[in-house]
DNA sequence: ATAGTTACGGTTACCGATACCAATACCTGA
DNA sequence: TCAGGTATTGGTATCGGTAACCGTAACTAT
């Protein structure tokens, strides 16, 4: 096989020049309907592919916008990649998208990675970084998007809410159901912000309504199901056993769940039971989990739609950084019926 | 703040050529140490981050593999994309992901805007395309990898297992464990090959042992959890009651489980349930499942591996195409124990 | 001391598309 | 028919690195 044809030998072919043949390939630019077809046609006969490496150098435009989440294997930062993938895809923007494991020094090296493709944004999850890690945000020179979060000192927009007080919104319900001691499953403190933010409203919440509670920490995160498990178990052993239990994850909650179940303890007549992110697991367990819905997909769609206006829209960058205020849904389920 | 220093000011600033900078940037090149080292620390004072447009421009080099999943949403894709990815970080290879939404329609241009970016090489999930997307596929001068599947025509490079078999030998097991009437839950046919792969799969096995059996199929792929609990509902609506119930993944197992709790039916006394996935649920649910283990973070794996040695090692991808197979492993668990 | 070898840094010409500027074709209305 | 405008097309330099090649210094062996 020859080599890959470019675009001089598509000029060459439809007997244009190679700037006719560019204007052919760009949606928005002023090239004749008849001309733009035949040339189309010839590219595609001849198999050319357009090179956006080349477009890319000079046009100092990549396409990409540069994504950092904790874990692929989460369903709630899949659906917010969705969302952005979505609100994007049709302004000519692509994800690129890594993964920190949950650690913030990961997330240095994939930021520093991610800048060298010359992303024309970046998003971020999660408000705190290293030193550097934020330096390296502040000097990137194009939109930033801290998501998932309500950072105090942002580095430039942000797209979330407060983890903390989402969880305090779910203590003061357990609180009117008629729970008065509670234990809180999550994993220890070090990487996963959004765990510990949510485990400080559970405790500030807990400590302000005067109920007794009790913080049960298991591994590295991502607390998983087998680590909810092996906490209600935990709990289980304890005496006297609190009213509810609620966990850092929907994940951790159907794990705990399960515990009950193999135990022949009911949910929620012997035990009260919450989560959090609102996985599709918790609308089919039996009992169906308490939970808080965070709009994982809103917030990639809204953070998407405000790139999408400043890269690609009448807004520039220069203006004020936004806060866009997402406003998680407390979705009350059988886990945590009163009695 | 002024525009972004290039190497060209790295270089004047370290009063080295333009080149000697170049070289300190790459691992292998040959530059003192001292140099390297000076280079680096003005580079990072002076905020220089590098820039891989224009390397991949002059180089004809991307870094980029692109991979195609059918979904953001799935632990097995995702699994898949870990081990791909970890295979190949520290040949400098990094991952460009897209999902097709079970589309080889998407399919199709997904690859054509991966393959605008010149990848080094490109892997897709499956072995079903559209007649174009195959087409773009073998003309496009890269290695291809196509996974989750044998390929009965293969385009380039396989790594993958036959579901068919594997559904196989789950009704094998089943028909060991004492089930003569079987059900399937699955998808539509259209789009999920794989689903399509397993459910023939367990036709051909339930005809040659001679056991009878029923299709229940609801709603386009991916099938979840929802889907799975309305199809068992279906199925313990009907009369005889088949003794086992197959699944097209853990997830619809999942959903018909909590099917027959809500009803208080026994799995797996009163009808034995299996999945395929071996997702992390199917270790803590009340009982365990019965699964498949297809090795997902494997096949992301091997594939990395293959790549690596072909794009940054000694092989050269003229050679024949290299066919990898994987044996799923079939996972017995309590929701298919013998009576 | 000299030739031969290695290690390092420098010079130049690109990679392939597009910004920028200019030119030409085409159309409208007087 | 022609001025004046719009729509479409063309020529050229350039984006920021690096391949390929070259020159020189340092070191080794004889």
């Amino acid at each position: 096989m020859a080599k890959a044809p470019k675009m001089t030998d598509i000029a060459k072919a439809a007997g244009v020049s190679p700037m006719t043949v560019s204007r052919a390939f760009k949606s928005d630019a002023s090239v004749g309907k008849k001309t733009r077809e035949k040339i189309l046609k010839i590219a595609e006969e001849l198999g050319y592919v357009f090179d956006s490496t080349a477009s890319n150098l000079r046009s100092q435009k990549s396409g990409f916008v540069a994504v950092t989440i904790p874990s692929l294997n989460n369903a709630n930062f899949a659906d917010t990649i969705r969302g952005l993938t979505e609100a994007m895809r049709d302004k000519g923007l692509q994800v690129l998208l890594g993964y920190t494991d949950y650690s913030i020094e990961n997330e240095e090296r994939l930021i520093e990675q991610l800048l060298r493709r010359r992303p024309e944004a970046i998003v971020v999850t999660g408000g705190r970084h290293t030193e550097r890690g934020k330096r390296l945000l502040e000097n990137a020179g194009i939109p930033v998007v801290e998501t998932w979060d309500l950072p105090e000192d942002p580095v430039g927009h942000t797209v979330g809410f407060s983890n903390a007080d989402a969880m305090g919104q779910m203590v003061e319900h357990l609180h009117a159901a008629g729970a008065r001691s509670l234990a809180f499953i999550g994993g220890d403190d070090n990487g996963d912000t959004r765990g510990a933010d949510r485990r400080r409203g559970f405790v500030d919440k807990a400590r302000a309504l005067k109920l007794e509670y009790r913080l049960v920490s298991l591994g590295k995160p991502p607390v998983s199901m087998r680590e909810g498990a092996l906490a209600m178990a935990e709990i289980l052993a304890s005496d006297p056993r609190p009213d509810a239990v609620l966990c850092v994850s929907d994940l951790a909650a159907f794990g705990a769940l399960t515990e009950c179940q193999r135990r022949g303890i009911s949910v929620p007549d012997d035990i009260m039971l919450a989560g959090f992110g609102a996985f599709d697991l918790s609308e089919i367990t039996v009992p169906s989990l308490t939970t808080v819905d965070a709009h994982a997909y809103d917030i990639g769609e809204k953070t998407g739609a405000l790139l999408a206006d400043r890269l690609r829209g009448e807004l520039s960058d220069d203006a004020s950084p936004e806060i866009v205020r997402i406003s998680p849904t407390l979705k009350v389920s059988r886990s945590t019926a009163k009695r």
